[in-house]
DNA sequence: TTGCCAAACGGAGAGTGTCTCCGTATAGTT
DNA sequence: AACTATACGGAGACACTCTCCGTTTGGCAA
């Protein structure tokens, strides 16, 4: 890539995400990235095609979070319903972090052919090593893409109510407990 | 109002009861309800200002059945898990009737100022009875509206990821034996 | 340094959507 | 039958996503 596209290409991940995150995806137009990083709509739609492809740029960085955030709750001398708390808040508050991801996220998660196929892998997957590793605390048979849409839901209703942050607990509270073996 | 004009309010709420349905709010044009319903588009918004507003005109059944189906539930000769689920099932069932509805209105749930406010207190207080007819047997300080967003989460998720119906039946087990007493 | 050209740029505009304005037509009353 | 408040409908304003294509430029080779 030519050093002015690279320029170009950062300089609309950085705008964009500062956008996302202030607006949410919906209120942010394309027209509002190109202007705010100067250059023109045909330059933007160069680099991202579709303004999903935009957004998943902007998510990139979360994927290694997540992986870090489950080893953590899962390595914590606590019990496992501590432990199970601990992940499920830690993965709501990731999702929450850029308004309008969870239900974004959410949705595309059985969905290979979504932009962000690849995020969701890594959020099911997540959720899967949670699973082998509180092992018989959970209620049997109990799937990884189960949590995953569960925690997304409470999530998503947060964000597009614009909840604070802490109304989540008890509904996670309520998940975890419903999640550990009857 | 004059009869023509009710003819053709009528005529609206029904072809935009048939086009939500089949396709969805967002996929549904106000154009194509205006087409359909044989109107010019400035007929159509004299009656509904909003597409939203005709979103709100095309659900008003819905509030009525909602009591009837907390009664039936409370009423059944059953375990209160039973009973629970069998409200849960119910409610995810009718919020997963018309596509895109599960969301909007779970996210109006707190917001006086939105079109669905009317169908969101309904909701809330058929959860309200629940909680007050099941009495003890849910875990003590939980709240309506916490039980309406958790189910109007799993019925958004299942609604935007075109998931099949019975995909929601595990989900609603673990948030049932998540609202009964630890 | 100079010249070349593939790569990148950017803006006009096509296509689609929501919603408005206002001149025209008509229902219902006197 | 005339009159008037009410309703109709279509042109178009405005916003948004995305495309086409003529113009510019970065980086390499001579």
């Amino acid at each position: 890539m030519r050093a002015d596209a690279q320029r170009n290409r950062d300089r609309i991940v950085e705008v964009a995400r500062a956008l996302f995150r202030a607006k949410g995806f919906d209120a942010v137009s394309m027209d509002e990235v190109a202007k705010g990083a100067e250059v023109g709509p045909g330059t933007l739609y160069r680099h991202f095609p579709t303004k999903e492809s935009l957004y998943d740029a902007v998510l990139e960085a979360w994927a290694g979070k997540v992986n870090a955030a489950v080893d953590r709750a899962l390595s914590l001398d606590a019990s496992a319903r501590e432990r199970l708390l601990t992940w499920l808040t830690e993965y709501a508050a990731m999702l929450t972090e850029h308004k309008g991801a969870a239900a974004r996220i959410t949705a595309a998660l059985g969905d290979p052919g979504s932009p962000f196929a690849a995020k969701c892998t890594t959020y099911v997957n997540a959720n899967q090593r949670l699973i082998d590793g509180l092992d018989s605390a959970l209620r049997p048979g109990v799937e990884a893409i189960q949590i995953s849409r569960l925690v997304g839901g409470v999530a998503a209703v947060v964000d597009n109510s614009e909840l604070p942050a802490d109304s989540m607990a008890p509904m996670l509270a309520i998940v975890a407990d419903g999640l550990l073996a009857p």
